[in-house]
DNA sequence: TAGAGCAAGATCGTATACAATCATGCCTCC
DNA sequence: GGAGGCATGATTGTATACGATCTTGCTCTA
């Protein structure tokens, strides 16, 4: 409650970051239909603000908007997937080697904390808020590089690879996130440009072998999917 | 007006390609005010869309909005603009070598028409549509190596370069474009990635050093620019 | 005469009303 | 009994009206 209102006085932009951390955090799966009037009734607005709020998640391709039909939840698919992390291995092993070079002592004390965060948010049995900070740390880094407009693609780019792990995740070895992160702090620390560049490369590496992408489930394939088994 | 009722029916995006096209010829400057009721009465519909439309392009950073003021065309700041060609230099040569392994007959037509498209423009004394022409090569190369995500990120580049140009051109050397557009050409009828990456990072090179973006004339500054002369 | 306060105009922000479109269930006809 | 068509309900698309905020020019006072 005291939430929302804060988020009313946000505006748009407040309602689209508040249903962009529950889509982050998998409290809204991919396909759920978001209803203009539904969601202006929750946050005690008119469809006129929701619409814009779900005009700016359907740019950061967060929701599919159909014409007459209304906003869902995106369905990321196959192609799409490999296309997302296919741009994170361009933008952020060499971004990461830039936060390297300049990085300071209070942004590897946030960083840390935020490491700190997940942790609590596994053992507090929350693991999609944990997902939501994994994420986080990676839009960090980008902005420790004092790279705003690859920073906002970054985000983009997290914010889909959350849709991503929704759909396509695999393995349940949620423990390695971990470990490749402290590893890149400890690359921050040392101020060593290479190793983060390959840390970063790797990490990016591990997340896509821990999906499973292979072309047999893609976006419209629900009731297809339904029908084989 | 045939073009006018042709937008309306495609909407606000239809509104908003306008207004980018527009802004990428160079035909509204940096700075320009994009009044609601205006541009509602240009394209013939109601506010309500024209927001819809300059939402996106601020969602692009195409204009600002200033709540309370009005959409205004954005007037990217030296440390924007160079994060904007810092962001391509990670993107594009990677997307050129991709784009040079997939590479069609049919593609090579595409790109050669073009390069013909942009000297007629050049011929025809519309510098501004030479320029559209010139950006819309980029995103052209990122569609031939078959990564939409890419494409979208280098096509918002491009459009943010086209305001960058506008503000900080420098050397009048418009040739030089055309002639590596032509090596890349080259470098994609030959299938050589390795070629076609390293053409496309010296291309990107040469645009950055065609600018002024020494850190005299800020965004806000217009003013000030006035006053010193 | 210069500056501060005020008021009027213009422009944007939001809500609401109406029109258009689509989905779904029912009815009729074959 | 099944399939096609139609009507109804729900939901989105658009326009318009009203309220809030900012700009700007005027006036009054020191």
């Amino acid at each position: 409650m005291d939430k929302i209102t804060a988020v009313k006085e946000a505006g748009a932009q407040g309602i689209a970051d508040q249903l962009a951390i529950a889509i982050h955090e998998h409290r809204l799966a991919p396909g759920a239909k978001l209803s203009e009037d539904e969601v202006g009734e929750v946050f005690g607005v008119s469809r006129t603000v929701v619409r814009a709020a779900l005009q700016i998640l359907a740019h950061d391709k967060m929701v599919d908007l159909k014409r007459n039909r209304g906003a869902f939840v995106a369905q990321p698919s196959v192609k799409e997937a490999r296309e997302v992390f296919e741009a994170r291995a361009l933008l952020e092993p060499r971004t990461a080697r830039s936060a390297a070079d300049r990085v300071t002592q209070d942004d590897l004390a946030i960083l840390a904390r935020h490491i700190e965060a997940e942790h609590a948010a596994l053992a507090a049995d929350e693991p999609g808020r944990a997902l939501f900070l994994s994420g986080q740390f990676h839009v960090e880094i980008a902005r420790i590089a004092d790279q705003d407009t690859i920073a906002a693609f970054i985000a983009q780019l997290v914010a889909r690879s959350s849709l991503i792990i929704a759909l396509y995740w695999h393995r349940r070895n949620a423990l390695c996130e971990s470990h490749a992160h402290h590893a890149l702090i400890d690359a921050f620390a040392a101020g060593d440009g290479d190793l983060a560049e390959e840390l970063m490369k790797n990490h990016l590496v591990d997340l896509v072998t821990s999906l499973d992408l292979r072309n047999r489930t893609s976006a419209p394939t629900t009731l297809r999917e339904a029908l084989a088994k």
